[in-house]
DNA sequence: GTCTATACAATGATAGAC
DNA sequence: GTCTATCATTGTATAGAC
């Protein structure tokens, strides 16, 4: 089951998965997880701040991708697009291994109130990177603000629908059609009477 | 300075607040703040769940006023009414002592990650049980989830720059004028070429 | 029913050796 | 990089005092 890297920090992500599926999360302590994954307890915390984060790895790429994806679209670009430009951006950063990962993690998520904390601050993390980056580029920091709520609210969603898929289908395919109904949906909402 | 209840909840929110401001949140012990507070550390545990908790008291209440806020809102109204009475019942849950506290909250949590992970958490929260009654009086899930995030975005923005107002303004007027200006923001954005 | 005393497991930090 | 060892603190559990 080692389809991960076999570093470290890949065989310390595969340990608590099982570890945590077999015993639950907050049963499961730093040294049985290191002790699966070969190492020592000292060496867990060297590589992760907290045991929440083994999970977690692998999100300040997000970050960077997301600005990255606003900041590459062209110069006349309008909001909505800038905004798929960072939605799309985000999604090509996921490697379709991720597609069983993420099903593991989110059922473990979905029992576990201090995974669920450290999930609603990566998410509000990323919100306000994609908020800054589209601030960057235009005007109006309050629509910067409500676009990035909706466009990570597409990429979650979509995120989730899309590990739930058994195919291997582009998650940006996903994530994308969810942020054309949102858009729908509001729109269609706004409208003034 | 004890304009809070008398009782030991209150006693402790204002040992911690003025702690935290001294001393920062890592560097001062449950044990400092339960003695400031003149009660033992067992008894703070007793009160509050963590050590982060004292700051948040009275959250759950917020839940309890967005629900309802939202299932008295007349059969009739439209999507965007069912949110404004969700947001303007959230607003009434609170008083004016707060303006003071959560200009003394907001300071610290911009310093502490740990505080940063619990705010985060309580937003989402928040959005998801406005989602929840939202969606039980309409059928698209979708419009029910982007619309919380417009609404809970407002009331957050509009509740920081209440606490930095000097006068006592009705904190409703801040946060649905805010409301008014994300939706004429996304409206905008969001017209079809 | 609110408060306290005490013991306990686990996290996360720290300093130093291989 | 990894390990051993030690440490303060959090948060839990259980007992009992006023």
């Amino acid at each position: 089951m080692g389809r991960w890297e076999p570093g470290a920090r890949g065989r310390l992500l595969d340990a608590a998965l099982q570890l945590f599926a077999e015993q639950g999360y907050d049963a499961t302590t730093a040294a049985q997880i290191a002790a699966q994954a070969g190492l020592t307890r000292t060496t867990l915390f060297r590589h992760f701040a907290d045991k929440r984060e083994i999970l977690f790895q692998g999100q300040s790429e997000l970050v960077s991708a997301v600005t990255a994806g606003v900041g590459s679209a062209a110069g006349e670009a309008t909001a909505r697009e800038l905004l798929r430009a960072g939605i799309a951006a985000l999604c090509a950063a996921h490697v379709p291994e991720q597609q069983e990962i993420g099903r593991r993690i989110k059922r473990l998520v979905a029992v576990t109130p201090e995974l669920q904390e450290r999930t609603a601050f990566k998410r509000s993390v990323l919100t306000a990177a994609l908020e800054a980056a589209l601030a960057t580029r235009f005007a109006d920091r309050r629509l910067a603000g409500a676009l990035a709520d909706l466009g990570i609210r597409a990429y979650y969603d979509g995120f989730w629908a899309w590990t739930d898929l058994r195919r291997a289908e582009p998650l940006a395919d996903v994530v994308l059609q969810e942020l054309d109904a949102l858009e729908g949906a509001l729109r269609n909402a706004l409208k003034r009477t």
